[in-house]
DNA sequence: CGGGTGCTTGAGCTGTATCAACGTCTGTGG
DNA sequence: CCACAGACGTTGATACAGCTCAAGCACCCG
């Protein structure tokens, strides 16, 4: 079978148009209606700069007290173990603060490496705060934000300890499938995915070698296709129910 | 092998002195120099009440918006798999927040349960907002918890998807401790800890008779000792080093 | 005293890891 | 334009960590 040209799956995300780049306007405008909230908010995506594919912006331990905004492209965060080994904590999307949490721990714990060529804006702790007091609505942005990445790492920790491999690439494919169509970078079936096989496996826990096996399995039940750069959810439903997925810990609650 | 009476192990913690019953205000009071900031936390420790153990506080999916400061006690969030098996996200000590996710999302996606009698205040989600707008130090001070708790799962997280039983339990353990003796509650070697091997099992993604085997093998090797309500660290740099621990992780950055 | 909860141990099985080799595509430099 | 190096993906053989099923024990509480 043929296999998607790995070297060149950073460029396909980085020729984006102007519709992705404001994934991370959409997403929190609601949360800030007036225009001053607005303009709180203009400049956390002001000052951009591109970053290219395999660059580690946060170094472990490097204490470096900065987030991002990441405007487009993909980007992990991870931890190494000592045996050279690595468990990817999250994987960012565009729209996704990146590093929230090295604001306030004393060691940014993890590492953040960007997977394709990246636009970021950076943020200090000063700009957060600062935003944070001028409303109560960009307080719950960032709450919300803080809330959400924890849920996502929740859900990943019982994906990791109470499920199968199978159970477990379904879901996390799934996931990514939903995040990417909150910013409409996914058709309900299919979208672009420029994770290698052994990243994937990082992310899940596996080797890349079981992976590999798991994925011939989905692709053989036409239950998913991964390949190419590109993910396909042959047969959603039985899917949802293979991995037990249930979005609403994606979900902002709005009252 | 004598077990501890597992029944009573709520009661024991719930015996607690003055010493430990403001965990919470020791931990905060640091961001919080003056007075006015010092009364908005005031609002967070009034209204306790007590929960007994095996308790329910917050149900999956049952939308509640709420959230506690755990006084005294030990809880755990955790989520429920169809098959009826369980993963626990976190184990709450005296001292945490409890729930603070569940503020923001749509669906408090995890339970949370007491595992001993319990004393806890609650937190609604204006509370916490209208706090935070009063001064940029209790804002650090809420992003810091909630970067530590992502943090705690980002490293649990690591544990299942990166090391052995073994491993798993010695880093747990370890942390363990370490958060418990940031309040008080915790000698360098030893700790009151009224887990269930099946609870254990459930924070670890093992079985509980595999996580016996193991706690066997620590024990015979001069480890360390979990049995009857408590944890003895034997041989803490031994620990240290078959776990990686690091617990940095856990700091808040004061700069 | 009887039943529940938690702990312990054994025997056998299975999912996932490890080790090893090979294929395929891409980009690079002679 | 070809040769080569380097990623990445695929497949097979084998080993082992951790799971399942099953049984029994110790202690507590009603």
């Amino acid at each position: 079978m043929k296999q998607g040209p790995a070297a060149s799956r950073g460029k396909q995300l980085h020729t984006t148009n102007s519709r992705q780049a404001d994934a991370f306007a959409r997403r929190l405008d609601r949360f800030a209606p007036t225009i001053a909230e607005k303009s709180a908010l203009a400049d956390f995506r002001s000052a951009r700069h591109a970053v290219s594919r395999r660059k580690e912006l946060v170094h472990e331990s490097h204490s470096a007290p900065v987030a991002y905004v990441l405007h487009d492209g993909w980007m992990c965060s991870y931890k190494r173990l000592p045996d050279g080994g690595r468990q990817i904590i999250n994987i960012q999307l565009p729209g996704d603060f990146v590093g929230l949490n090295s604001l306030f721990l004393q060691t940014s714990d993890q590492s953040v490496e960007a997977l394709t060529d990246v636009v970021v804006s950076e943020v200090s702790r000063s700009q957060m705060i600062s935003a944070m007091q001028q409303s109560p609505r960009l307080t719950e942005a960032v709450l919300w934000s803080f809330a959400r990445d924890e849920a996502i790492v929740a859900q990943h920790l019982v994906n990791l300890g109470r499920r199968s491999a199978l159970g477990r690439i379904a879901h996390f494919l799934l996931e990514l499938g939903y995040r990417l169509n909150e910013v409409e970078l996914a058709t309900p079936t299919r979208y672009e995915c420029p994770l290698s096989q052994q990243l994937l496996a990082d992310a899940l826990g596996l080797t890349s070698i079981h992976l590999n096996r798991v994925l011939r399995y989905l692709r053989e039940r036409e239950l998913l296709v991964f390949s190419a750069g590109r993910v396909e959810l042959l047969n959603r439903a039985a899917l949802i129910q293979l991995a037990d997925f249930d979005p609403s810990y994606l979900e902002a609650d709005t009252r």
